[in-house]
DNA sequence: GTAAACTAGTTGCATATGCAACAATATCGC
DNA sequence: GCGATATTGTTGCATATGCAACTAGTTTAC
């Protein structure tokens, strides 16, 4: 492909510019496909039991781990990744579906709580089976235990920079 | 937190059962949310450049990095982890745009190419600075080399895999 | 104390995406 | 050969999501 290396030749340039290495750019790649691929298996395995998708999870768990049961929509909105609007459709959903309430904040007269409700609870623990078994399927099973480790540690450090915290 | 005892008594519980341990989970939920909030970060910034969106790039990419720089559209979306209705609608935004066209498969009447047009390279060529930037100042930034090299070996795993290859 | 600036959450709009159904073509079994 | 089956790509529909604008309430500056 000999015309491909004056655009290798680019990318080598750019690569020192942005202080972004081959390495880093095979990592970054990666990290896109595998969590793609990863997800539409994990998302499909929730459908077919007949389960709500993964977002729902996730509100689920952050509100069952949160004091109270309860979370600021913000703070919601940022534990969960997704914008005000987004978040504010997604608890719609759920709240239609019966799985949190909103309630007012006594304290702060803009805002509201989202509430897990006991149906909410029940049903994160429905989905918890069938999640784990996708991740360990999907993820798990493909990944050394000090492999686990240095992802969740490298991993960590990007969510906490992107996230601003 | 005294109610949270029997929850996860009954996680470990299904840990077991799923062959998930806590270790893989907790990387499992680095990746979901580096992964947002980080794509969130760069998406934001090739908005303010006024560029198109990351999956524009991926496309361009893969269209640019293939023999020919055409693909068909299935191999297209596999390789872009897309289904072949999402990446049907990509398709035709990129195209409305001038940066890929259509061309039938003399060989397969059913199928046809998507092929990049000179415009779309250069618009990769465009994307290409900011992306980097984004990649790492986002993502590179925080992770070793070390550490870039296990997640390119084990996410490569975790993308051949759930891809099914 | 009050006006200005900020923050929280919701909504209109545009865009993005998947599933199911479909039409067109190819391949397999025989 | 030829009918049954499978594959390719597109479309109708439903759902999901972000930005910008908006309302309502809070905080800051003076």
């Amino acid at each position: 492909m000999a015309e491909r290396t004056g655009e290798e030749k680019a990318r080598l340039r750019v690569f020192r510019e942005g202080s972004l290495d081959q390495g880093r750019e095979e990592a970054w790649r990666a990290l896109i496909t595998a969590h793609a691929a990863a997800v539409e298996r994990i998302e499909r395995g929730l459908l077919e039991a007949g389960l709500p998708p993964l977002g729902w999870y996730d509100v689920l768990l952050e509100l069952s781990a949160a004091p109270g049961c309860r979370l600021r929509m913000h703070e919601l909105a940022r534990a969960v990744v997704l914008s005000r609007s987004g978040l504010s459709r997604l608890v719609d959903r759920l709240e239609k579906a019966g799985l949190l309430r909103r309630e007012p904040d006594p304290e702060d007269g803009r805002g509201s709580f989202a509430v897990l409700t006991n149906e909410g609870s029940r049903m994160r623990e429905r989905m918890w089976p069938v999640y784990a078994k996708g991740i360990a399927e999907h993820f798990g099973a493909h990944v050394s235990d000090e492999e686990a480790a240095v992802l969740c540690r490298a991993l960590g450090r990007v969510r906490d920079a992107a996230r601003g915290s």
